[in-house]
RNA sequence: GCCCCGCUAGCUCAGUGGAUAGAGCAUCUGUCUUCUAAACAGAGGGUCUGAGGUUCGAAUCCUCAGCGGGGCACCA
């Protein structure tokens, strides 16, 4: 894409704005203009309510600032005209920018260099690796996916990771309930009982020859570390199916082995944060005992949270990373101002630490219970719904929703499904261009936009204009929710364009003038590319047939 | 008791303090000898949970209340 257009036309407009507003003498601070998209077509595109805003800034009255502000505007590249409403000031693409817009998209639109390199790390979905992901995984798992995706998107160079328990109580209980079933016994109280930890015992039988002569202190660590390596494996292989990429799997144990927790611990005792009382080791704020919490239990064995302690400082020092962005489940909410005090007191900017809750996933039929070992696997859903409809279900809510899943909706394949409506709009994008190739064997090289000007063909460009916007605002607040929204309003574009030329043949976009042909042939690539590049931040396929 | 999230059309959900609150599904009515009908056009459907407040303006911000979900461990 070109510089000119890279920052979306909306920071265009807004900048333009912003000149003309200094142009009437304002020499403060401007307010935010709340300039957006319009809601009604009368209103334009977008809608600036400076009028109102400047009001009281300039002693004078909404509606003659707005006048005024229209006047002086002027948007660069002729993109967008300018007219005042009462207090707003209304802003419509032009036509002819539009066309210009359709000839310079290439693959990667929208993409643009907010981040400038900055590193991050994502750390998504580590769940205990104590069973089988089930559907209430999968959002967590899909969310970060996508917000990787976009955040590398957007010029962020991202590390991809996935904190693996090894050392905690509940992978403890799991390696305890292997060597139970490993003697025919039942698992201890709180252990994990469904049969794939029964298969685990006969799998560790095989694996490691004459673990069942060994006495359970000595055996437990090694069955523990064997059934959780075989979990790892069963997960990687569980994400992979929904295209989701992890660049390291960061074992809890790999901390222990570089001190990083004793580290802290010893970091933290200098600076007054670590208490000694009842026999254990506490964390809180000096001289405060109210929120302590127990970082060594008192017979001597670490809590998860030494482990959090170190693996902080293994983030944000020893690998250097300028922001960490941690995607939770919300049931650990209570956890969050525990992790940014941790934060602080280690000496790092508990803002570089952002948090990401989202809430549950029930399903319809029941509560999920992971330890009765009674659950839908993510495994199950995906063989029943497929990758991209699971992907695209999942996506579509904002994180604060709770999702209601609807195995039997979502199970069903058609029209009602979402995901279909969109790759279908590919499908016939890319389809049209097979058909013009067959049809025309030599198209001009170049087209000729200005032949493009019917209402439904404009429409399709003016929602391409709007794509970088969404890229900026989904990236700023973290939320690849908005795309797939986005993906919907292009597509329902798209194929009111296409079906203009199934109601009258001389609006296809294959017709016998070759120019013509090849001038719509353009507005089909822009938005195959546009819509190609959208579901793949979503991680759903962009199929070329259908 | 304290903390977090939600409450918007029959259902599932969008909705950066701006003008007349949207989409999908479901319901109803039309449109295929055609570049793919997994599509398109249209209709009906709303006291944005309630009450106060903030201001030029509130679904959106604040307070209180109600309902639903999730947390409040020497579990994670």
């Amino acid at each position: 894409m070109t510089s000119v257009i890279s920052g979306g036309v909306r920071e265009r407009i807004n900048d333009a704005l912003h000149q003309a507003v200094r142009a009437l003498g304002v020499e403060e601070d401007i307010p935010d203009l709340e300039l957006g998209r319009a809601k009604v077509p009368e209103h334009g595109d977008y809608a600036s309510s400076a009028g109102l805003k400047l009001a009281r800034v300039l002693r004078s009255r909404p509606d003659e600032i707005a006048a005024r502000l229209a006047e002086k505007v002027v948007v660069p590249e002729g993109a967008a005209t300018a007219e005042a409403e009462k207090g707003y000031v209304n802003f419509r693409l032009t036509d002819d920018w539009l066309r210009q817009l359709v000839t310079r998209i290439a693959p990667g639109y929208g993409g643009r260099d907010i981040g400038r390199g900055e590193r991050l790390q994502v750390e998504f979905g580590s769940v205990n690796p104590t069973g089988p992901l089930h559907i209430g995984h999968g959002r967590g798992v899909t969310l970060g996916d996508s917000l990787c995706r976009l955040l590398e998107f957007t010029g962020h160079s991202v590390q991809r990771e996935y904190y693996v328990n090894s050392d905690n109580t509940q992978t403890r209980r799991f390696g305890a309930s292997v060597y139970a079933r490993l003697h025919g016994n039942e698992p201890p109280e709180g252990g994990y009982t469904g049969d794939y930890v029964t298969e685990l015992a006969e799998m560790a039988r095989h694996d490691l020859p004459g673990i069942d002569k060994v006495p359970e202190e000595e055996a437990e660590p090694k069955l523990r570390m064997y059934a959780i390596e075989k979990m790892v494996e069963r997960i990687r292989a569980t994400v992979a199916r929904l295209s989701v990429r992890y660049d390291e799997w960061y074992y809890e144990n790999k901390l222990w082995e570089a001190g990083l927790p004793q580290t802290a611990i010893d970091r933290l005792r200098k600076s007054g944060h670590i208490k000694e009382r009842d026999g254990a080791l506490w964390f809180g704020e000096p001289n405060d005992e109210e929120e302590d919490r127990v970082v060594i239990r008192a017979n001597g064995q670490p809590t998860y949270f030494a482990s959090d302690l170190g693996y902080l400082l293994s983030r944000f020092e020893q690998r250097g990373f300028n922001r960490v962005i941690e995607v939770w489940a919300s049931d650990h909410h209570g956890y969050v101002p525990r992790m940014k005090s941790a934060a602080a007191a280690l000496g790092f900017d508990p803002q570089k630490l952002v948090i990401i809750l989202h809430q549950m996933v029930n399903l319809k039929e029941g509560k999920m219970s992971k330890r009765a070992g009674r659950f839908v696997t993510l495994d199950e859903l995906v063989d029943r719904v497929g990758s991209d409809a699971v992907r695209y279900f999942y996506l579509l809510r904002s994180p604060d929703t709770t999702i209601e899943f609807d195995l039997e909706l979502a199970v069903t394949q058609g029209s009602e499904n979402p995901v279909y409506y969109a790759q279908y709009a590919h499908a016939r994008l890319s389809n049209v261009e097979v058909a013009a190739a067959e049809r025309h064997p030599r198209l001009p090289e170049r087209a000729d936009a200005s032949l493009l000007g019917h209402p439904w063909e404009l429409d399709v460009a003016r929602q391409l204009a709007f794509w970088p916007d969404v890229v900026e605002d989904a990236t700023a607040v973290l939320e690849p929710h908005r795309i797939p929204y986005y993906v919907h309003d292009l597509a329902t574009a798209v194929h009111r364009f296409y079906h203009a030329g199934n109601a009258q043949s001389e609006h296809r976009v294959v017709v016998d003038d070759p120019e013509l042909t090849r001038a719509r042939l353009e507005l089909c690539r822009a938005a195959r590319h546009t819509l190609k590049t959208a579901l793949e931040l979503m991680g759903v396929s962009a199929p070329e047939r259908m």
